[in-house]
DNA sequence: CCGGAGGGTGAGCAAGCGCTTAGGAACCGC
DNA sequence: GCGGTTCCTAAGCGCTTGCTCACCCTCCGG
């Protein structure tokens, strides 16, 4: 049961689901997701990897959606609170936007398999779960375009489509939980460093100072 | 049958596909992947949307899988080509990334349904078959990156990292497939023309001249 | 010592899965 | 008209799936 130190979600988070056993099992479901994919796991796998009967799920959980549900709502709302908390800092929109593509992408690559289940489950949800997270990841949206659409008011950035740039820079984040650790070459810091040189590259603005660009 | 004019996908392609009925199938195998994934379609839902009884796949199809196959083996070929097509055009650097990133992106956003299973599909795959897809997609990443080594050698390029540099511009592109068209505002040549401009921006060269930069 | 509540199990149900098999319709050269 | 080939179907087999149910452990206040 402990015996795989290698899920990089053993962190402190999950703190939030409370009987010890609920929270084992989500544990186990989201390491099962993010390696087959929703549709692919079974609830016996699931139990399995937590250390518990077929029947204990249910005991915790009314369906396999139910627990998808909880994984993709917390992770959305940690990943949203990122955004959000680095867009609303007072600084320079540069410096905010470096802030916001660093932490998002560290995230996205630390707890890769978290964020793989988040990003790449949603049609899995049931309709109304998928409306409620689609939501959420609207305002994802509008603080990134709310930083370069500053940085373009302020004389800072140089975008001449700020929707489509907003969706460039989000796809990119996002797609980090896709490819990260397939043989880890790079920790989740040095991703979150190049990832925010190029975007704001992508801004025509300078590398924020402070942060060398490491040549 | 011919009542779903949607799909994108009822392009010229597949046409090396040869019984007609096991290209009706492969197409529909295609749009149940994109729209549901590979582990939530089943044998009868593909023979349905082909207007055939589940018997019928088996005829010209081992097994679900082997459809899976077929469809990642030719969208990879297809993908690849129009890549190493634009890599090794007797052009300057940034003239060729430019081409590279249109073309690829256009691909992705012209055929998404396709797209989506070559680019999200993978781990459904046989490993035997995986393997070769795999090899298939070193070849991609040796296109752009060979693009981008020689841009910075020939001073047409700024770019610090470029094996990270090739993994984003990729990254960047294959997304295209997961989020495009969910609500169509912008055409597939909209897309490979915004996506072209903010590659050249993130290896520091100026958009390559003759392709207005739209402001 | 007891009763009841919360957390767990073994066995199994109905439904749906990938895939097979026996057989038949349509077309072919002869 | 006939045998052969090609393409397809109706029926269904064996298995797995998500989920349920009857029952059984502790543990704990009185």
């Amino acid at each position: 049961m402990d015996s795989t130190a290698e899920t990089t979600d053993g962190y402190q988070a999950w703190s939030e689901v409370t009987p010890d056993a609920a929270r084992r099992l989500l544990v186990a479901a989201v390491e099962a997701f993010a390696e087959r994919g929703y549709h692919a796991t079974t609830t016996r796998d699931i139990a399995g990897r937590a250390g518990m009967s077929p029947a204990a799920l249910y005991i915790h959980y009314k369906t396999k959606e139910e627990l998808l549900h909880r994984i993709s709502r917390i992770g959305h709302d940690k990943a949203l609170e990122i955004l959000e908390t680095a867009a609303s800092a007072p600084a320079a929109a540069a410096e905010r936007l470096d802030a916001a593509v660093r932490s998002f992408v560290r995230w996205h690559a630390a707890h890769h398999t978290t964020a793989r289940v988040v990003q790449y489950e949603l049609d899995a949800l049931a309709p109304e779960h998928r409306s409620e997270i689609v939501a959420l990841r609207r305002r994802s949206d509008a603080a990134v375009r709310r930083i370069l659409s500053e940085g373009v008011r302020a004389g800072e950035f140089d975008v001449p489509d700020v929707p489509g740039t907003t969706l460039a820079v989000l796809s990119l984040c996002i797609d980090v939980a896709r490819w990260f650790n397939v043989d880890g070459r790079r920790t989740p810091d040095e991703v979150g460093a190049l990832y925010a040189d190029l975007v704001l590259r992508m801004v025509g603005a300078r590398p924020a100072a402070g942060t060398a660009p490491k040549r």
